[in-house]
DNA sequence: AAGAAAAGTTGAACCAATTCTAAAATTGAG
DNA sequence: CTCAATTTTAGAATTGGTTCAACTTTTCTT
């Protein structure tokens, strides 16, 4: 079961991962070609296509790697919140966002945005959806635990809302990464002050 | 100045979109091959990168006439909306939606949408940072004018308001065009369920 | 109306992702 | 230890978007 195969293959999928997240933020995702990645990693070209079905699912891989740990660093935050809901989606969301260019670098964004766009059925395609569905729930998470501690209104449909926060946050977040010089700072706080006319609607 | 060579262009320009349109129905984006739509143009493929920058901008001039159109008959809406704030939202964003599949597949849009983050500097994804920008303003005209009305809260602010429902709605339609069974009504009805709350915040 | 300049057209060549092939290497079972 | 099954490898072939240098056509000038 755990034999030698095993770990070589987790290998050079490490390998094949790194090399390529190396060179998508040095040269770019177009700028990255497979020839070199494959090199970069010592595999061959055709080993690359053993592990994944094409460029885009390598980029895949790598968000995927920064969502969930996101996501995980998220979990504190719907656990105890600020005793404040402006403060408390302002907390999580500034999590997402602060982290967001840690490994990626906006183009790579672009990228996997398009990607997961362009071809939803791809295993990228899924994944990427499968994420944005976790951040929607990690929201209406948030929504129902202060909802609990008496912040929100309890007659309101918390996963509507939190999909409605997540909707916006997220288109906000794309036009951020489409303008290079569009800063952290400024995108936290049109949200912030998109979610005040929410905030309004659903604080008790 | 209106010579020969203008009517050629535009006759040129006008078999091209014609002949792109067909294919990408008919093939797909990717299956409609640069070489075909010259073929059915009657044009050289040089000729058609002499037009376009590239095969996206394209599909972004049909795509730009689409948004035109649906922006033309969200005019009217503006200008005399149902005397209810709910239904005059679910009204304009109606027409969003029922237009949206005229001209354009499902697929048409997935790489549209795709191409406009993926290049945001081109030709095209100028264009549609534009049009996303004049259907947000529509929706703030909106309320602007129920604003002027008396049904929404003089206090609030509507370029902002107007931004939540556009980001909302322009998600939603995204996840829409990325599952192919993935049906109208249900759509429109997940916004109008969304628009609830904010109609909630906003009403006088 | 001739010749030159400007503008536009053409398709063959280029490039990088992807697929395919046959040979070589590695592993696990018996 | 040996063999069969599975993987990896190198590289050639394919494919389709994009580029470019040579050729045409249109317009302008005189």
């Amino acid at each position: 079961m755990s034999g030698l195969r095993e770990r070589q293959k987790a290998d050079r999928h490490r390998r094949i991962i790194d090399a390529a997240t190396a060179l998508f933020r040095e040269a770019g995702y177009e700028g990255a070609k497979i020839e070199a990645i494959a090199a970069q990693a010592a595999v061959s070209i055709g080993t690359i296509y053993n592990y994944y079905q094409n460029k885009g699912d390598i980029l895949g891989a790598i968000v995927s790697l920064e969502v969930n740990e996101v996501l995980n660093a998220g979990r504190g935050v719907v656990a105890s919140p600020p005793a404040n809901v402006g403060d408390a989606l302002d907390t999580l969301i500034g999590i997402y966002i602060e982290h967001s260019l840690n490994y990626l670098s906006k183009e790579m964004w672009r990228q996997a945005m398009a990607i997961s766009t362009q071809l939803p059925d791809s295993p990228f395609g899924q994944a990427y959806t499968a994420l944005d569905r976790d951040l929607t729930e990690q929201i209406s998470a948030l929504i129902a635990r202060l909802q609990q501690i008496g912040l929100v209104r309890s007659d309101i449909d918390g996963p509507t809302v939190g999909e409605l926060i997540f909707n916006n946050m997220n288109m906000m977040f794309i036009e951020f990464v489409k303008r290079d010089e569009a800063k952290i700072p400024e995108l936290r706080a049109a949200i912030r002050r998109q979610n005040r006319v929410l905030v309004a609607a659903i604080g008790v």
